[in-house]
DNA sequence: CCTCCTTATGCTCGAATTGAGCATTAGTAT
DNA sequence: ATACTAATGCTCAATTCGAGCATAAGGAGG
């Protein structure tokens, strides 16, 4: 089903005629937005709800020609399909992997071979609150549902010796013993293996390697197999087409971001305790951080001002409320929250 | 047809008939590349030699279907049109402003409103030397003819004064003060005003601020316009569509790249001293660095190894030659050469 | 050969940043 | 009162950073 666009890629190698006029393919552009808010310390993403069935889809829609920017297309369609308004957004990545599922074309939806190839043209959007629209076709999933071994906040997490094991076959059933290094390697690279630390800004690495190693399902539906039954080699939920991928890719490039730009606020409400800004931190770079080092940070950068208020509802002490310090950006270049993962995460 | 549940979700919401011609509009897709080398200290871009009168032009050339990606896609073309082969690729950002001019159409030269809009994705790469090819149809230029303004490694850059000469008068212009305070705080903020640093990374913001501020000859172009014939008004050679854009997101991109990839090495050669790998960083960032805290670092990050050779002509006491130790990357995340620039730029 | 110029390389020193953790405060729940 | 929980203050050593002094080792000019 799927597999449609596999036999498109065949004929453009085998047809000579469609060789011959290697003129620029008609395409069309898909606008994808990974749409981020964290609440109670869970980041979700915004999905579109799948028909029975099909597997949960992030919102997007094509380039029209009435739209001036990419950006501005990408926000018409959201806003439109969610009737959420965007603040930050920021442009990801663009995918046109010929082989590669990239889902504009449902089970038999797809054309003959000619076929428009599907570009996609991914987006991170960050928003305050998720509660808000209650647009019964669309869903807030927490994100590590379908990257479930990059959420470390609670420890090493559960999926990870049943991925790390798979992998070991995979690493095992290599070629040739050259194959094999590079696949130990890239394991131990991307999974924190021998003496490696956990890079949580390789998210993306880490899903692509999976999806070579055929733990992704989506890996299968793209060669139009079915994915083997036994659920604990296809570890995380899976996405339509390639937005798993996407996902991944936003999820990266967020961890990294975080640390050198103030894009963290962007997620929180206008007063905060510094506990719920950690709490958003550490729910968007997998990892737990070490309280009073993060708070010096915070304050030591200036990030945030105290508003005057107290939140009494902590479980504890009250907390002072804080707002983002906008000043901020027109203080210094590049502010953000550099942190790093306490070593053991128990503590806090 | 293209995306069925888009069209689904939107037409719940809007006008059918509005949803319904909504098909994608056909694109076309530009692969261009910013093909960079670094030769005695000077950081140069790939151009395809243009026609008398016209303005450089980076490679590029359509997507077509027997590209498998984007990125061999765009390798195969550059390879074709300069017979280089590449190492280092990465995708830079994808354009498609219906109102800037993306290259294909000249003033008048578009067809009707119905022509495929031309959207480009950029890629940068990294190569070896640029002396090689002879190739007649292509030229190294350094990057800085183009953006001069980023270049302060003999200091302040002389042409700064005319530009912020220039954008004064484009604050003072502003409609409203309202208009007139966000202009001044912008130019503040990129071009290192009042207590703000040189932030080395704002490359592209600097140019798009050039831009509004129609500094740039490509502004009055994209509008069909004549820019004024005063040199001074233009800093820098213009380049043919949005190229001067690409290649401004190349240079911040690659800026802050260099600090946590060892990407530097892709533009050396197998051996060198440490101060032509620091001319090197030097020529990219666009500033001095202190020399033996330079070392430090990379000495320190276990970067390089000895070869056990010496290079004699350095112009004082030979300096040891050294090669890059790819076991870096298996040792560390995030290796690079996070640099500051010194505060004296005399020094060194 | 001696002097000067140039780059290479070694080393120091104080300031700032970082990682880790102890201690105290101030609420709520039992 | 006692136990928990979280907030907040503070310390301490290790490391990193920014800056600069000092010395080494070539070549060029006298």
């Amino acid at each position: 089903m799927q597999s449609s666009k596999v036999s498109d890629a065949s004929s453009v190698k085998t047809d000579p005629v469609e060789a011959r006029h290697s003129e620029a393919s008609p395409v069309t552009v898909d606008l994808t937005a990974v749409i981020v808010a964290v609440t109670n310390g869970e980041p979700r993403v915004l999905t579109v709800r799948p028909s029975e069935g099909e597997p949960d889809t992030l919102p997007s829609g094509p380039l029209r020609p009435d739209h001036r920017t990419l950006q501005t297309g990408l926000r018409a369609w959201v806003e439109r399909q969610t009737s959420l308004h965007l603040g930050y957004v920021e442009q990801l990545y663009t995918f046109a992997d010929r082989d590669r599922a990239t889902g504009e074309c449902g089970p038999g939806m797809c054309g003959p071979g000619e076929s428009a190839r599907p570009v996609s043209v991914a987006y991170l959007a960050l928003v305050h609150e998720a509660g808000a629209d209650g647009d019964p076709q669309t869903a807030w999933r927490p994100w590590y549902n379908y990257l479930p071994w990059e959420d470390w906040r609670a420890g090493r997490p559960r999926a990870l010796d049943a991925i790390l094991e798979r992998l070991e076959q995979w690493i095992a059933e290599a070629p040739d013993p050259l194959k094999r290094r590079q696949r130990a390697e890239r394991v131990r690279l991307t999974f924190a293996g021998n003496h490696m630390p956990w890079d949580e800004e390789r998210a993306l690495e880490r899903y692509e390697l999976l999806y070579s190693a055929r733990l992704i399902a989506e890996a299968w539906h793209d060669q139009g197999l079915a994915p083997p039954s036994d659920v604990a080699a296809q570890p995380g939920r899976d996405m339509a087409a390639d937005h798993r991928r996407i996902l991944a890719t936003a999820v990266g490039r967020l961890r990294g971001k975080i640390k050198y730009r103030p894009v963290l606020f962007e997620l929180m409400p206008p007063a905060f305790t510094l506990l719920q800004l950690q709490r958003t931190a550490e729910a968007l770079s997998g990892a737990r951080l070490h309280k009073q080092n993060f708070r010096r940070l915070v304050e030591r950068q200036r990030l945030v001002e105290e508003t005057g208020e107290l939140e009494t509802e902590t479980g504890g002490r009250p907390a002072k409320l804080m707002r983002f310090r906008p000043e901020v950006m027109l203080e210094r270049p590049a502010p953000g929250v550099r942190v790093k993962a306490t070593r053991r995460a128990s503590l806090v």
